[in-house]
DNA sequence: GCCTGTTTTGACCAACAGGTCAAAACCGAC
DNA sequence: GTCGGTTTTGACCTGTTGGTCAAAACAGGC
């Protein structure tokens, strides 16, 4: 249904947006802005989206829809600390491969998450209670220590999207601009998982 | 020097400031905003601060101010594993008590640190640097397990200050918005770095 | 009460923002 | 090439924003 130039310029739309808002948040982003990162004038930037709103909801869509993948993939038959410890992994690489995208996230949430307030509390929330029984069933069956299995999922965001997020904040700590935090943290990670789950 | 009225009126301008900057972010706070939650109209605010930036970087110098204050604390004579416990206590107890004052610095490292990144990579590596040097001597004399201290510090931060600054998702998954998740918090970041930190 | 400095205000401005629109330019099938 | 639909543009409109200014209102010491 979409032509060749729909799709070449809608999709470097959204790459534009996503510059914009994940480094800016969406009042602080212009739609000037991303019209000229896409390399299009304003007016013809608003004949392929209707708003700046719709841009970000776009946006949103997109990524709320890949976000929960990592956790779903969180198998109850696995291995568990092989599980967790996957799961860790596959956020971590999400926060290395997707910086953009977690920090629009991060920027909604901060800001009271005004337009994902449902999606937080519907579907995440549905997925981590579902994923916490599965905790709790380890823990019972004394395969991994004891452990809240929400503060679990909190931490595992928190230390994972960290370095996402706080980028800037990790590369002026650790000073040489040219270094990949990412190996170190892998193995950071690893480390306490393990020695926080091994039962 | 400073008048009773002008004492209360820039306390409130930077009181109501650090609402609006914090859930808005800078671009999007607007000084009519923060004029009516101070209880002023904007004319009379801009007679107390003479620019929009002026009230947002008073308010972050003087939270840089206190924000080191903790790790400040971290004492190399102490038992090393208390040590980096009460670090961890004080983080989160900031996190409990000034949870604006947290997403105000997130809101400032997510958007690259435009006001200060001179501070990350000047006062905040400096301390940290020392620190770690603390941590590695603990490491070396055996007092605690092996670990990166940039990564440990990492992960203070990122532990903590996600319940301030993730605090609507935190809430929206735990179900209950009357629940305060800072007593379990607590518990489960003493035991994750308990067991992080066990020679 | 009066006088001096402080505080407050309403009216105003220029810049910028999101968005509209009609007309022009462009493209590809025929 | 020509014709229909698609794409692009410049000019424009309206509301908002940060900020100014002169004048008014208000202290509080005498």
């Amino acid at each position: 249904m979409a032509t060749r130039i729909q799709q070449k310029n809608t999709a470097a739309i959204l790459e534009a947006a996503l510059d914009v808002f994940s480094t800016h948040g969406f009042r602080g982003a212009t739609v000037d802005q991303i019209a000229r990162a896409a390399g299009l004038s304003k007016p013809n930037l608003l004949y392929y989206f209707p708003s700046k709103e719709a841009i970000h909801t776009a946006l949103l869509d997109g990524l709320l829809e890949a976000w929960l993948d990592p956790l779903r993939a969180l198998d109850e038959a696995g291995e568990p600390l092989d599980e967790v410890l996957g799961y860790v992994r596959r956020k971590l690489e999400m926060s290395r491969d997707f910086p953009r995208e977690s920090r629009l996230f991060a920027n909604e949430i901060i800001q009271g998450a005004p337009r994902i307030g449902p999606y937080l509390s519907g579907e995440l929330k549905d997925l981590v209670d579902e994923k916490s029984r599965v905790i709790r069933h380890w823990i019972g069956d004394g395969k991994i220590a004891p452990v809240d299995p929400y503060h679990l999922f909190f931490s595992i965001w928190a230390l994972t999207q960290h370095y996402a997020d706080f980028d800037v904040q990790v590369h002026a700590v650790l000073g040489s601009k040219d270094i990949d935090p990412y190996p170190d943290a892998q193995a950071h990670l690893e480390a306490i998982f393990t020695r926080m789950l091994r039962p």
